[in-house]
DNA sequence: TTCATATTGACATCATGATGTCAAATCGCC
DNA sequence: GGCGATTTGACATCATGATGTCAATATGAA
């Protein structure tokens, strides 16, 4: 009923549920350190760059654009970041990092960079490069169907 | 300011989070063919050995009290699980599996065995073990505080 | 046994993300 | 230019998981 390499493959599966569960956590608490969520860091580091309508920051960062309507009315509201109108759009407006959410983006960015460093250090660039490798390919693997 | 390792370490994490994802969306639609959602089916999975009290089954699981709570008592008003009298405990019922709640939970898990059969096979085992020690070896680097 | 501490269930509130619907606006094909 | 299809924002509802509080219960130290 269970191959060795279904079981192999059921462990592997819950062992990344886990890790993804602890990288959010690592996520969470760096954006905390910025007075943010998770959720809000993403929406602001989306628009770091330049500006975006909200269904653009959806499909940049494949979420909906529903919750991601939500984040950015809160970081509107904060003075975070503001809604520019849009040549392009006229009701799709911009949104914009205010002076106070690129301040905000740079300390939770900068946070974030030293605790990569860190963490990517202690683990060397090789081993990083084969987990990423790793993980490209399940992730490939995994989106197609099973029986094929 | 950020390090080629540290570059790697967030790609890495980027691709981790993406995963995990992925592989919750394989968890809803695996448990949706039973009539169940994810968050159910992990409940359902936990009481399949032995009864177990909402605490327990959160500790098992790694999730909080409260949601288990909730997601057990939609269980048990479906007719899935029960509340069973503790003689460990007098407020502190055990959840029990209910003929049908067997049957569901039997149906999700062997749907379950097919689908990781069918992609387990196509990895290999050597892969599947490399990949999920190092996933678990990341894991326990995550873990850690960065400094150290 | 007694009493402080920890655990537990039962509520509440909240953040997040998914989904559905609708009308306005844009785009693309003709 | 006209018109159907698509995109978009703006609502709504829902599932999930986190957190906080409270009283009832169990546990362990004295």
């Amino acid at each position: 009923m269970r191959t060795p390499e279904g079981e192999a493959f059921t462990s592997f599966v819950v062992e990344v549920a886990t890790l993804g569960h602890f990288v959010t956590a690592a996520g969470e608490s760096l954006a905390r350190h910025g007075g943010q969520s998770l959720a809000r860091w993403v929406v602001l580091d989306a628009i770091g760059e330049r500006p975006l309508t909200v269904a653009q920051i959806g499909r940049a960062r494949g979420m909906a654009r529903q919750p991601v309507q939500r984040v950015a009315d809160v970081l509107a509201e904060e003075g975070l970041a503001s809604y520019q109108d849009n040549p392009q759009h006229r009701r799709a407006r911009l949104l914009t990092l205010t002076a106070r959410g690129r301040e905000v983006l740079d300390a939770i960015n900068a946070r974030q960079a030293a605790w990569a460093n860190a963490h990517g250090a202690r683990v060397g660039i090789d081993k990083l490069r084969r987990a990423h490798q790793l993980v490209a390919d399940m992730r490939k693997l995994i989106e197609l169907p099973p029986q094929s």
